[in-house]
DNA sequence: TAAATTAGAACGAACGTTCGTTCTAATTGC
DNA sequence: GCAATTAGAACGAACGTTCGTTCTAATTTA
């Protein structure tokens, strides 16, 4: 990679950490295109040249964040084997990443995507999402899991742990996330175990 | 009631309508007041004279849904008895409620109100959810219910029914969701029972 | 190697538009 | 006739975006 290169990915970076942060912190409509360059120091100019416009920027943050959530499944998915232990080391996964990059977190589960880029399909039906609901069907076809509806069944295991990380980004937690997963887990693999 | 309350209330109930719809469909900030005001028929000069400003007509939408939940979760309190028949019957309140007015919940369960209402806590923390965990306390106390921390208690409880609620409200689940209200109820119920 | 040329990244003042809000006049109900 | 309500034109601040320019590094030419 010559300078130029370099040059280009630390600019796109700055920009997308700062963006990460005013989006996540107060919400893409109380965040202006001047506000990410105040608090990247790149101008203007420089934002609109690499990311076209403002919806584009919120583009390739969810883009960069869908890809890597995608990558953290597919590994998950190696390294574990039945879908009691593939989906307990997402879930543990899930709530180590909300501790360490809770930005990142709420802006992948929380942020209304839909209302500033209208042409995403709904997170739920982001590729992540449909790599938990096939883990699901797997735990089905090999008998682990329970027989119902695809949908209910992921709904159901995934759900509870779901909340309790928009309850933990909502503050209304007191302590880390992987304190609770025991317990949290314990409920919902009961919800949905075959035996 | 003399008239000219009457037609107070009627202006107010106008424009709390669009309002609703307008938020619901496109979100508060791609909604303007202007926009409410040609969709309720009502002037922009009565919308101020009555709501002060565009966030006290959201606190005004806020408040309203938000007690009407509480009557809501009233009600099934003393229509049953007992954590579980309680609890299914609010899980079952709701799916209803969420297929005859969609809107009225996805402004309460869906919008991010910290980003336009920035002076009310999380809907997490609202009086509705406190009595959810309430209903789930009790529960634990009479021996209904495992034992754990509360508040993973009911997260497990009602985060499965939850999701489907906002699942169903981005269009991914074909069949109304009372359709589901079995399924999905025997899978909550089940990852919190004490037996 | 030195100078000339090119490519594209960075800059920020300026623009047009939109939005929330205000203001004054008109209307209504008692 | 008086207070409350409605009306909608007008306002000003803030926003997303554009554009002419400068700067920097890489490439070509001699």
């Amino acid at each position: 990679m010559n300078q130029a290169q370099a040059q280009t990915t630390d600019t796109r970076t700055l920009v997308l950490d700062a963006a990460l942060t005013l989006f996540s912190d107060r919400g893409y409509f109380n965040t202006s295109v001047h506000d990410i360059g105040r608090a990247s120091g790149i101008s203007i100019g420089s934002i609109y040249h690499h990311f076209g416009d403002k919806e584009g920027l919120a583009r390739a943050l969810y883009a960069g964040l869908t890809s890597r959530m995608q990558q953290l499944i597919g590994e998950v998915e190696h390294e574990a084997t039945g879908s009691h232990d593939q989906a307990r080391a997402l879930v543990s996964r899930l709530f180590v990443l909300t501790e360490t990059e809770p930005r990142a977190m709420a802006f992948m589960l929380y942020a209304r995507h839909r209302e500033f880029l209208p042409d995403e399909p709904p997170v739920c039906s982001s590729r992540p999402f449909a790599m938990m609901r096939d883990m699901v069907s797997r735990g089905m076809a090999r008998g682990e899991i329970r027989r119902m509806d695809a949908m209910v069944a992921s709904t159901c295991l995934f759900g509870g742990p779901l909340r309790m990380i928009t309850a933990r980004l909502d503050g209304i937690l007191e302590r880390p996330l992987p304190d609770y997963l025991d317990e949290v887990w314990a409920c919902a693999w009961r919800s949905v175990a075959a035996h």
